[in-house]
RNA sequence: CGGGGUGUAGCGCAGUCUGGUAGCGCAUCUGGUUUGGGACCAGAGGGUCGGGGGUUCGAAUCCCUCCACCCCGACCA
């Protein structure tokens, strides 16, 4: 390619709505343009490495036993009725009607078309196990698009859902999927774990998150190496801190709070640490009204491990201050379990507090010395906080007390660029998918699904590859692999020459090369190449000429090198596949 | 959806408080001098100042209203 016959829209200065460093970037090197929140442009740039990355994708889940097949973006509603979804999924489903006013919904997902096609494609179990994928555009109506295509409304996904007779067989390919992602954001040059993740309102035996890690990304991951233990923060589980209760060594004691409303007001207030308060939160219960949650002060309530409690309602809602004020008496800032009339569930390590504060369930009095038993009857006990940095990993095998800094829990970020999942038979129940075994009954396929988001992995590679000047590509993802830089390109025939031949040889060689045949001034050209991230670029002057030689430079290296012109597209076939 | 903020040339911004003929830098186009890390000189084009309504002799500026976009919180690839 040509710089003269390619659109290289590249801008010097940073567009103001771009917050982190992959849209700032993609916006510069003219890869994206938006058109709406959420809503992008690929231009030719950002489309050759789009391509790259749904190629890598293709080529694993080919080689992982998968058949690409496409199914259509708008779906009919009675598809999403008949598994419950058109109600339950709420404001990311963009609904619209046809002409004719009948409901359709631009697909955010396809278990339904899927399922729907499989349960009168596949007849017999010899058919099975089958794994079907397609890399497609999706639609999903985020409350908050942001960080240009990191998180996009609209977004490219390859998505693959498998067809199995037993959980054993699903077992088989769900491993060969965790092994084909691994391979995937290895050959894309990416740093990524596999996390294991929740399986959510789904069900289901098991789920894997691949998260691309970076400080920017909004996942917060809960590491432990020694364990070999990664788990997303919703659902890595909290041991209990502070060791065992101790006995009550101090009397309750009901003092005057006045104004002092939230955890840290009262400890200071109090001259206590925020781990000997608890926070009493009220939420709405399955089959009473109102529940009570108890954290440590300085713990957060985790609402995705609460919900999961059987007389929390799910989803969690939080009580409203009139439901409060009616049941406890009090306000927010001073409720308590002292006295408390409605179920109490406490997180382990706030039920091993003892002589601690809590709310006296007046307005503007705390009591201090409380403890559990002696002063309220016991809660139920439950893990409902989220983990933090330095809590213990739920694996290791030593007790509290003497565990080292090896069996602590980190907490890094991540992008999340996949996950798989075993659904079960919730589809294949909900749409009818049956086939007949051995026996020729039939029987309910178990299913499962799983996900790489193509375009959020660009953003994400960024994130994890630039300088300064710009974007390195990690050579799987480059949209050109080497750029001609030829200085005079319009004024000297010898270089004009050369820069032409080596262009048409490694063309021929298969290599994706631009040629920068404006008429620049070289730092224009320099610039454009870092910034566009194109990992070898080869500089074509009059100056180096006169020694036979060009000049060669790695995007990710600092040090240019010389190298001769005899045999030089033979050298620079070397440099580029490594 | 709640809270905060911004909309002025392709991009980055000033001008708004205190109403009086719409500006700057970059980019673009023309001519010239340049050419190994975002050059210089001379000239040119480009705007319903987010939309609508109002106040006023006069509105980018004041008032009302709608819209779009961005940031912070609950969801996901």
């Amino acid at each position: 390619m040509r710089t003269s016959n390619f659109l290289l829209s590249t801008l010097k200065e940073t567009p103001s709505d771009a917050e982190i460093i992959s849209h700032q970037l993609m916006l510069r090197s003219g890869m994206i343009r938006k058109v709406a929140a959420g809503i992008y442009n690929w231009l030719p740039v950002g489309l050759r490495v789009l391509r790259k990355v749904e190629n890598v994708v293709r080529e694993e889940m080919n080689r992982a036993g998968a058949q690409e097949m496409l199914m259509p973006s708008v779906q009919p509603a009675e598809l999403w009725q008949q598994s419950g979804r058109w109600e339950m999924y709420g404001g990311e489903l963009l609904r619209i009607k046809d002409r004719h006013q009948r409901d359709f919904c631009y697909g955010p997902t396809h278990e339904e078309v899927i399922t729907s096609l499989m349960s009168s494609e596949i007849r017999s179990y010899k058919q099975l196990p089958a794994n079907f994928y397609q890399i497609q555009t999706k639609f999903r109506d985020e409350r908050r698009p942001r960080f240009g295509v990191m998180r996009a409304r609209e977004f490219v996904m390859k998505d693959a859902y498998s067809f199995h007779l037993t959980q054993d067989s699903l077992q088989d390919t769900y491993d060969s999927m965790y092994d084909a992602y691994s391979r995937v954001f290895s050959r894309l040059g990416l740093g990524f774990r596999a996390v294991e993740a929740d399986t959510g309102s789904i069900g289901g035996n098991a789920s894997h998150e691949f998260h691309v890690l970076a400080d920017s990304g909004e996942d917060a991951i809960a590491v432990c190496n020694k364990y070999d233990y990664a788990a997303n923060v919703e659902l890595a589980e909290a041991l209990a801190v502070g060791g065992n209760r101790k006995p009550a060594s101090k009397a309750i004691e009901k003092i005057a709070t006045p104004e002092q409303k939230s955890i840290d007001d009262v400890a200071s207030f109090l001259s206590v640490e925020t781990d000997q308060t608890i926070k009493t939160l009220i939420v709405h219960g399955e089959e009473n009204p109102l529940v009570a949650l108890v954290v440590r002060g300085d713990h957060e309530l985790n609402e995705i491990k609460a919900e999961k409690h059987p007389l929390v309602k799910s989803p969690l809602s939080w009580a409203s201050e009139q439901e409060i004020e009616q049941t406890i008496g009090c306000q927010t800032g001073s409720i308590g379990i002292v006295g408390l009339d409605i179920p109490v569930i406490a997180d382990r390590s706030a039920a091993n507090l003892s002589d601690f504060v809590c709310g006296a369930n007046v307005d503007g009095f705390h009591f201090s010395g409380v403890n559990w038993e002696r002063d309220c009857k016991e809660p139920e006990i439950f893990d409902l906080r989220s983990v933090v940095a330095g809590d213990i990993c739920a694996r290791a095998e030593t007790s509290t007390q003497e565990s080292s800094e090896e069996d602590q829990l980190s907490i890094t970020r991540g992008v999340e660029v996949g996950h798989i999942f075993q659904l079960g038979t919730k589809y294949s129940e909900a749409m009818n998918a049956s086939c007949l075994d051995k026996n020729g009954k039939a029987a309910v396929m178990p299913m499962g699904c799983y996900g790489i988001g193509v375009s959020r992995i660009v953003a994400a590679a960024i994130e994890q590859n630039h300088d300064d000047r710009g974007i390195i590509w990690p050579a799987a993802m480059a949209p050109f692999q080497l750029v001609i830089t030829p200085i005079g390109y319009h004024k000297s025939d010898k270089v004009k020459t050369l820069a032409d031949e080596l262009y048409a040889n490694l063309t021929q060689a298969g290599v994706e090369v631009l040629l920068d045949d404006r008429n620049e001034r070289p730092g224009i050209m320099f610039a454009d190449a870092d910034l566009i991230g194109i990992p070898h670029r080869v500089v074509i002057g009059e100056k180096s000429l006169k020694n036979d030689q060009v000049e060669y430079k790695a995007r990710c290296n600092d040090s240019p090198e010389d190298i001769s012109v005899d045999g030089l597209s033979d050298s620079l076939l070397g440099l580029i596949s490594g």
